[in-house]
DNA sequence: AGTCTAATGCTACAATGTTGCATCAAAAGC
DNA sequence: GCTTTTGATGCAACATTGTAGCATTAGACT
């Protein structure tokens, strides 16, 4: 049994999983719980490290199957980052799509909730389902001297 | 010898590539002319093809190498596309970053030159070096019925 | 033609996802 | 509670996209 867990934000998880007619497991639950906690987008990686935090078992694929799931549904969504892996954020509701910023220091992104990544006018024909800005650079931490660089 | 070669588009290439003391290859050569011919974005594959159809002999790793040069000298740069491998563009002189858009029925990458990737303003810190937006969705070809579907 | 070294071509490896299939367990029916 | 049903899991194998090391080749310069 995962240490420190909150009753209520269990029962929250369990409740929008439910909703959707999708079973219960501790995988689906401990996700959205971990991208609820999280103040940024995680990536699979770092979801597989909540999990094993939490003392959650759980094999790759099926994270992998768990995140495809709640994107489906609406209960998290997907970000292209800049880098080679998916980052997932719960959308929490009344979610106008907000654009990233992917520090090219420290590797992090960053949601930037005041920016609305809005669609443009486009040429006729051409229907859009959903926008991603993304903006690269170094963000306030690492703008300061002396940070250490994470990544590539 | 390939076929087919423009000896004035050749050239072009060949000084691309010379005024910033590189060496003129002819991997090198073949790729800028693949994407200056090019009506939106390749992918790496996408280049590979058009190699052998030049009938220029290459290796994956060289291939991705002179993309990696042609992006650091300026000549081309890159796109984060949505899908999981990169795209190359040229990049023409007087470039503004342009939005793309990217079809979720066929997978192609259209530029959108009229759309500007402007960067809004951002928290205090923060330093921008590139923004990129990318439309999701279905392009005017796709949009029209009983075209045929090509990708996930 | 001879020299220097950037660029290439291998091979091997890493990171990120996907597919197929046998097994398990969550939810429903009894 | 016990059984049944089938969605979800776990495992092994595979696919795609990109990197690293290193011996060899060939572009540029004399
Ligand atoms: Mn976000
Ligand atoms: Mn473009
Ligand atoms: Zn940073
Ligand atoms: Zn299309």
């Amino acid at each position: 049994m995962p240490l420190h867990e909150h009753p209520a934000a269990t029962d929250a998880a369990r409740e929008l999983i439910a909703a959707r007619g999708g079973r219960v497991t501790r995988t689906r639950v401990a996700v959205i719980q971990a991208l609820q906690r999280s103040a940024h987008p995680l990536s699979h990686d770092e979801l597989g490290a909540a999990l094993d935090g939490a003392g959650i078992a759980h094999d790759r694929v099926t994270l992998y199957r768990a995140l495809d799931w709640l994107v489906e549904q609406g209960i998290a969504q997907r970000i292209a980052g800049g880098e080679r892996a998916w980052r997932f954020e719960i959308r929490r509701d009344g979610d106008h799509r907000h654009a990233h910023f992917h520090c090219e220091r420290c590797g992090q992104i960053v949601c930037l909730e005041d920016v609305s990544a809005a669609a443009p006018t486009l040429p006729a024909g051409f229907a859009v389902a959903r926008a991603e800005l993304v903006l690269h650079g170094a963000c306030a931490d690492c703008g300061r001297e002396g940070v250490e660089r994470k990544e590539r």
